[in-house]
DNA sequence: TCACAGTAGTTAGCTTAGCTAATGATCCGC
DNA sequence: GCGGATCATTAGCTAAGCTAACTACTGTGA
């Protein structure tokens, strides 16, 4: 083995636990609305990306398609996603955020890091610079 | 509201987006074996340890204590957590794991970072030694 | 043109994870 | 030694995730 490699697998360890750890303790921060994580995150992505087919929404979010139809459903009967039919391929769905969709997802966006961005206001610039270089790293990496 | 606390909310969305897909896919990346993330976390948390109190257990995995004796369960049941009589408070117990749960955990935690070792392997050095920087800064975050 | 293979979405049925509320056992301070 | 705290568990719920199987539709090729 590489010491690169060595390297690697103890760092993969360190950071596996770490991010483990923060992300339970961001999804306990969850306000007392009704949103949850998972439905929050879909509902990030579908903002984020305007309008998605389930199974593209599915990829993005890194779950099986049937997994978020569940998600899906949820925040449709909150009336905070709409589907609309494909124009050209009637098996597909087209799904986006409704107007309320919007609004609350700002909302909750806001209360969801509140607890987050008050820890890390707490650090130092330089501690925070690093974060914000590592974040890219991350999403590279989960993007591979 | 400060520019600090204004990076600090940049920074919140940007991290809790990379830590959400990051331990998506990791969690996708779980072995065919039988050991849940839950459960390889708790196993690891005694392991490092060495023992804790059911409760001693749930706060370091940020659960609540029901959801930790039904984890616990899971593990006792594969015969890999013993738990033992506390000394002198007999409500107590004390949990640790068994020389299986040992040789499993081992097992499993290399399976289980490999994935993500060889995501790291293929970065820079520099890149590498920002995630470890970051990991420390979010293990303290998350223990706040 | 039409049979058939492939794709999109959903449904069904399961396990795990997480929560709160309530219980029973024990401890400890007064 | 009584009464309030604390530890663990049980009960009962919801959400999240999976695979397998189904329906509906598309598109291709004989």
């Amino acid at each position: 083995m590489t010491a690169e490699r060595e390297t690697a697998e103890v760092l993969a360890r360190t950071l596996r636990d770490a991010i483990t750890r923060l992300n339970r303790r961001v999804r306990q921060a969850r306000p007392v609305g009704d949103l949850t994580f998972s439905q929050l995150s879909a509902l990030t992505s579908l903002q984020l990306a305007g309008a998605l087919t389930p199974r593209e929404l599915a990829d993005v979010e890194r779950v099986q398609p049937p997994t978020m139809t569940k998600i899906v459903g949820k925040l449709e009967d909150r009336g905070l996603v709409a589907r609309t039919p494909h124009p050209t391929d009637r098996r597909q769905v087209i799904l986006a955020p409704t107007e309320q969709g919007r609004t609350v997802y700002a909302q909750f966006e806001r209360a969801r890091n509140e607890w987050l961005a008050q820890q890390l206001a707490n650090l130092s610039p330089d501690e925070r610079s690093t974060l914000a270089r590592a974040a890219e790293i991350l999403q590279q990496v989960a993007r591979a």
